[in-house]
DNA sequence: GTCTATACTCCGATAGAC
DNA sequence: GTCTATCGGAGTATAGAC
């Protein structure tokens, strides 16, 4: 790798994130140590609390920058299935917004980053800190807003408590489902399934929240 | 609280279970430290190490010990549903299936230790260590099964992979609820779901996963 | 067999020199 | 901004008392 000053070095601060978000997702948030994170990353240990004030700190700033390009997504795609159907005067297809909900996510997860990222945040759901707690709350409540209105326009019937614990159901699918390293799933299903195959995975998740949903 | 012959008082051994099962359950296995189960214990710190090994040991210990009742309670309605069936005559309804799995894990989840062991095992499945991936395949693996085999009895046409794939999917749905704070899904749902109310739950979650398996 | 006291190593955090 | 030194607390191991 060459560096310019179109394409500088990286900084300390990011050189700190690369390598904690690669250790989060591999081995946990807890079980991780700032000595690993400094070594790995090339700097000193009192750095990180130099950029980033504690150790909990620096998880949140990661979740910040992880969460928001996904979230940002997942409301264009929202955006992009009204309008279509505005313009073209058919009717919202609940398949499809769901599909718009989760595809973001499974596109994340069958990444080059998969070891590191998105079991990350997974994981994170479990590990919540009052803290990490308030901060998950901000990041995903507009976007839920924004998910359970759309759902509602498919579904006018329902009510909105339901259509939103329906929408939690579906999280926890989708979390769970990062969460599972395909080796564990190879033993439990003896070998039937295979959660390196994103695209059949999505396309059963879907289907799964899609029925679910429907039935209320 | 008085002890007899009849009632003895809890050995070392089980006080520190106890207090573990609490402490794992409010704060998560890593952020629980032996002192704090120690000192809740009334034992010395070097018991854990001599009763169990490790922390991690105790860990192993608790969980086969709590979710042994749970899996034989879910072997024994699946069992009782297939007698029934076959003594009737009607056929296996698939969402009497999936409420004989889903229900004893419920009713668990909103028992008086609430606050203690059904968070803990929901948080477990996201801090899998090596050895504790083991065992809980080899817990959960009989159970698993059982459920997709009698799954498959009232889904003749669907392919296995599907159904327990399925299964995972359900799997993510019930723990993430019993993950969930009711604090953080009254914010999340601006006060319109209540997760104490585990009879809506319940019903909500077995009609969201029948409706899942059903389409495929 | 049980339990205690104690020590060892590693952790996150911080103060202060540069 | 960066580094060294150091602190209190964590999990663990063990020698020895009962």
């Amino acid at each position: 790798m060459y560096y310019s000053p179109l394409m500088p070095a990286p900084s300390t601060k990011d050189r700190i994130i690369t390598a904690a978000q690669e250790l989060f997702g591999e081995q946990g948030y807890p079980a991780t140590s700032l000595r690993e994170i400094t070594a790995r990353a090339d700097v000193n240990l009192a750095a990180v609390n130099y950029h980033f004030g504690s150790k909990e700190n620096l998880l949140h700033e990661i979740v910040r920058h992880c969460l928001k390009p996904l979230n940002e997504e997942r409301m264009r795609g929202l955006d992009q299935l009204e309008i279509a159907s505005r313009e073209s005067g058919t009717p919202l297809a609940l398949r499809d917004v769901i599909h718009a909900f989760l595809e973001p996510a499974v596109r994340l997860f069958s990444s080059t980053i998969k070891e590191a990222l998105p079991c990350m945040m997974a994981r994170l759901h479990h590990e919540l800190t009052p803290g990490l707690e308030d901060l998950m709350n901000q990041i995903i409540s507009p976007v839920v807003a924004r998910f359970v209105a759309s759902v509602q326009l498919t579904l006018p019937e329902h009510k909105p408590k339901e259509i939103i614990l329906r929408g939690h159901f579906m999280m926890g699918s989708l979390l769970h489902l990062m969460d599972t390293s395909p080796d564990f799933m190879y033993k439990l299903s003896g070998g039937l399934v295979d959660l390196n195959d994103s695209e059949y995975l999505l396309d059963q998740l879907v289907d799964f929240c899609t029925a679910g949903f429907r039935n209320a």
